[in-house]
DNA sequence: TTGTAAGCGTTATCAC
DNA sequence: GTGATAACGCTTACAA
């Protein structure tokens, strides 16, 4: 009945007396509303979903903490989905493919997102704001640090410690996805800029940003006639995986190979030795995306607009003397 | 209609000139079944909750990770919720009071739950699961390793290398959780099984299981007159801040000092050194706690069970001169 | 095999 | 201020 919902949603006009008597009610017969009638009467579940490669990855698992925390400041919660490099399961998400899309709107991380796959996203009116990526093509709501800015500032950082001979991990094996290209294009900006080669035999790629990869990959770079002596690794886990990869070799960090990374991850703060990078302003980004998407949800015909998000270099050990 | 319904769910008993003129309007308007609506009728929303401490901590990521693996291989989705130590968001999740309920089954990993806690679940009709608690006392359903052989197996680790001044850092400032307490008594058992004596300044509290935590509660055990020549920390994360004391001390590990933690996480293995550990097995884990809360769903009424999950020592760098 | 109608538990409309 | 009643969009008896 009309008064009892009154009541529950503390509306204003209602008797004390009525109040007190559903009150009384409500206690004695423990009702408590049904979650899923309200979302089909109101349209609202309340729910974001967040969808990122791999949640164990430490930049990823970061930024849903703080996407978490922004979400239910406004009484919102998370649904988090993995899509493990997966192509398929992209496209599910996008399209609306999946039968339990209850959610309200998409905060989408993709590591490996080809503009092919935005387009589908088209026939949904599923409100989506995309996070990480800076190829800004108006369709969309963007919410990204500038990546090429980003990169050229780690690469700047190891040419004023007096690195000539400087490295890179974390190209993709195909140069389809925006993350590594734009990171690419600040290494290349940042060389040129000091009159330095672009050497062929110093890009090495990674494909799924791991400590793995990242230490294969520098024990690559170790191997060649002339190694380098910095590396700039596209994310901080790149940067672990390659430092091991150094002392397992018997260099040394910073001494022989300094090494720096992006994302400012707490592990690279305890790392031996700590790992200077460029730190993201997750808590910005997660704040930022989910008052956009709140007001896509209120607004879906809102313009698609660009947000940048900060970043700055840290200075740690592993590029200090 | 009922035979819209009928070909949408993949039922049998249609006719092909009907199905396919069903699909034909289906492509036509673009139909999308309303999961809502179908939650609504069928009482089912597809969708688990994970709750944990805080998402960031690797061994929650890394279990997230199976979970929503394990989940999905079932069809489920998974919610995850952090709780951040709070007791009254606990409470509220626990207790059904939070609005927007919208699954079908509770994966809980308290940190910090007390039994009281559990009491309010009573009420509550929505399923529940445990995980990494072992205090089973027959009304919930658990899923979690052995906690005290787990400690005991690292202590007896560190006991079988030659250390004889072992220390522990992680029982709770507030001795009423279970998983410290657990951890507590098989570092008692190794201790007393060995003939060691037990020095309460060995035993250092941690409150959030974090890297700083470890490293605050490691430079005091440094700053004792007879500081130990081992540590076993409740977790990979306080070995981690623990590793990183010792070093800025200017002592080694494990020469000078062995260290050891419970979890294995990923970023144990990268570490250097490399962080010897008890594994637990998450996949088992999530694996057992998927399909636990799958039957429960099916049937609330079904008795309560403990499930013992495998854990096994890994002897890596950090105890081995 | 196919169509009709009831009902899931809310919230919103509208008289009173 | 308060009580009936419709409607959200689906699934499923039940009838045809």
């Amino acid at each position: 009945m009309r008064t009892v919902s009154n009541v529950v949603s503390g509306y204003t006009h209602v008797s004390e007396r009525m109040r007190a008597k559903v009150l009384a009610a409500i206690e004695e017969l423990d009702y408590r509303p049904n979650p899923v009638a309200r979302t089909l009467r109101t349209g609202r579940t309340g729910m974001l979903a967040l969808v990122v490669p791999e949640i164990d990855v430490p930049y990823f698992s970061e930024l849903a903490r703080d996407v978490i925390d922004a979400a239910a400041e406004v009484g919102y919660r998370v649904m988090i989905d993995q899509t493990g490099h997966d192509h398929e399961r992209e496209r599910q998400l996008l399209t609306g493919d999946d039968r339990t899309m209850l959610f309200d709107g998409l905060l989408f991380s993709p590591l490996v997102t080809k503009t092919e796959l935005l387009d589908m996203h088209g026939s949904m009116r599923m409100p989506l704001i995309l996070l990480g990526e800076h190829e800004f093509d108006g369709r969309y709501d963007h919410v990204a640090i500038d990546n090429v800015a980003a990169a050229c500032d780690a690469v700047d950082h190891l040419i004023a410690i007096g690195r000539t001979k400087i490295a890179a991990i974390g190209s993709q094996p195909q140069e389809e996805y925006a993350t590594p290209l734009q990171r690419s294009a600040g290494y290349d900006a940042a060389l040129a800029d000091a009159g330095m080669r672009r050497r062929a035999d110093y890009i090495r790629t990674a494909a799924h940003y791991s400590r793995s990869d990242g230490y294969a990959a520098a024990q690559a770079l170790l191997a060649l006639p002339e190694p380098p002596d910095a590396i700039f690794c596209f994310s901080d886990l790149l940067a672990i995986g390659a430092m091991r990869a150094v002392f397992d070799a018997g260099l040394r960090v910073p001494d022989d190979i300094a090494v720096i990374g992006i994302d400012d991850v707490e592990e690279g703060r305890f790392a031996r030795p700590s790992l200077s990078t460029i730190s993201l302003d997750t808590p910005f980004i997660a704040r930022e995306s989910v008052r956009r998407i709140l007001a896509r949800i209120d607004d879906p015909d809102l313009e698609a607009t660009e947000i940048v998000a900060p970043h700055r270099l840290i200075v740690r050990e592993s590029t200090t003397g």
